[in-house]
DNA sequence: GCATTATTTTGACCATGTTCAAAAAACGTT
DNA sequence: AACGTTTTTTGAACATGGTCAAAATAATGC
């Protein structure tokens, strides 16, 4: 049975290619993709692992023998967005050296991905309180993805020069910004999201600005300040 | 059966005062008791609404007339800690007018009375992500105890004079601040989570001298840029 | 006190989540 | 192709989450 992927989403071609691997790996595929259809037609709780398995033509058990459980699905999805993100600032990222366009890429590419999945995006944060959980977006389970992302960052502001402490506060500054930003995106009602949009270009130009002050002497101590209190505070 | 309220817990003495009004609010109380025990040995996830009416002495559909399931006790939880929270900030308030002093307790307090049940307490975030659900700590649902968490803000500041712009941010400021450091008491693994306390002594300290220098007027264009910002956004 | 109404409690019920051991299929080796 | 090994699939089993109508109890008005 060949698998529906019309979805119109932008993550749902991305499933489809990659020549198959492994049989296994084939059918991880199709049940995350029959997944995520069922998500978005009918939200993530309604939706029952025995609704996916259905629609993938697999029995119950098969599903759980893929995904431990509903939210790993979506620990999946998030991984398939983090990696097209990655796609697609390194591709930008070889085109150009100007640090706005890069920079704006690198914060705007996973707004882009997610806006017909908002509702499953939010599902990512359900254990940020629960240090110990594998799918804590803080804890250790996520270390991984969380690395990646800051490397995308560093990787946005390489090409400039600048002051050693801040190439290391800076990849940490715009990953926290992009998680506040993508809390907010969820709650925003605004037509296509906007107004999360445009404080987000607020922050951006706020950033750049900071970063060519960054480059005065005169701002040393303050940097050197903020940095040793969030150092101390084991945050970066 | 007499429930064993002897658990060191800072709220556990909480629940056995107030004279019981109704007989359903008494035994609402008393399975909330037992729940926060099982919560505490167990753990939250360990915890079964079974195990919770077996304790109380009820059968489990007794537990569900009064809760509508596990997350809803941790918001009882919730409910019971800033109530005490604001009883004492108001014992405080009542004898000083001195700013450092108030606004210490402010912070500080829902860190006392969590600080034996930060597991506990990380399920108040589970919903984050989630502006729909009844239980996310941003949305609509939970609307009423984030006001009464900035009105105490407010509360704090009330003896000082400061312009206007100052007195409407300020407490949303504060309360976001302590949502932000309750998720990382949450995560601190360091001792009593000195780690945490300490920086949120330093960010009190700050922003004191904010409030100072806010009074000077060639601040004034910066507190109404920062607010437009915000109000745009939304976010006050 | 008795009848009426609202609240509380109960046990039975079903769907879902989750585990498991064993069957089946795919794979690699000789 | 026959063999053993690993991966994948299966169906059955059980615990838990969650609902419901009806019984029991408490509250209220007469």
């Amino acid at each position: 049975m060949v698998t529906a992927l019309a979805t119109g989403s932008a993550t749902a071609a991305l499933l489809a290619e990659a020549p198959a691997t492994s049989k296994g790996e084939q059918t991880r595929r199709h049940i995350l993709a029959c997944a995520l259809e069922l998500f978005r037609e009918q939200g993530f709780e309604a939706t029952t692992m025995q609704d996916i398995a259905a629609r993938a033509d697999v029995v119950k058990s098969a599903a759980y023998y893929y995904f431990p459980g509903k939210e790993a699905i979506i620990q999946a999805y998030y991984e398939v967005v983090q990696a097209e993100q990655e796609r697609i600032c390194a591709e930008v990222f070889a085109e150009t050296k100007d640090l706005r366009r890069r920079m704006k890429v690198a914060m705007d590419t996973k707004f882009d991905l997610a806006k017909d999945d908002r509702r499953l995006l939010g599902v990512v944060f359900r254990y940020t309180g629960e240090p110990e959980h594998p799918l804590s977006c803080l804890g250790r389970g996520t270390a991984e993805i969380r690395r990646r992302s800051t490397a995308m960052f560093r990787e946005a502001i390489a090409e400039e020069r600048l002051p050693k402490d801040l190439e290391e506060l800076l990849p940490v500054a715009l990953w926290s910004l992009q998680m506040g930003l993508l809390v907010m995106f969820l709650y925003d009602e605004s037509a296509g999201q906007r107004r999360t949009r445009r404080l987000s270009d607020g922050a951006l130009e706020l950033t750049l600005k900071l970063v060519g002050l960054a480059k005065l002497p005169v701002l040393r101590p303050v940097r050197t300040k903020v940095l040793g209190l969030l150092r101390e505070a084991e945050l970066v």
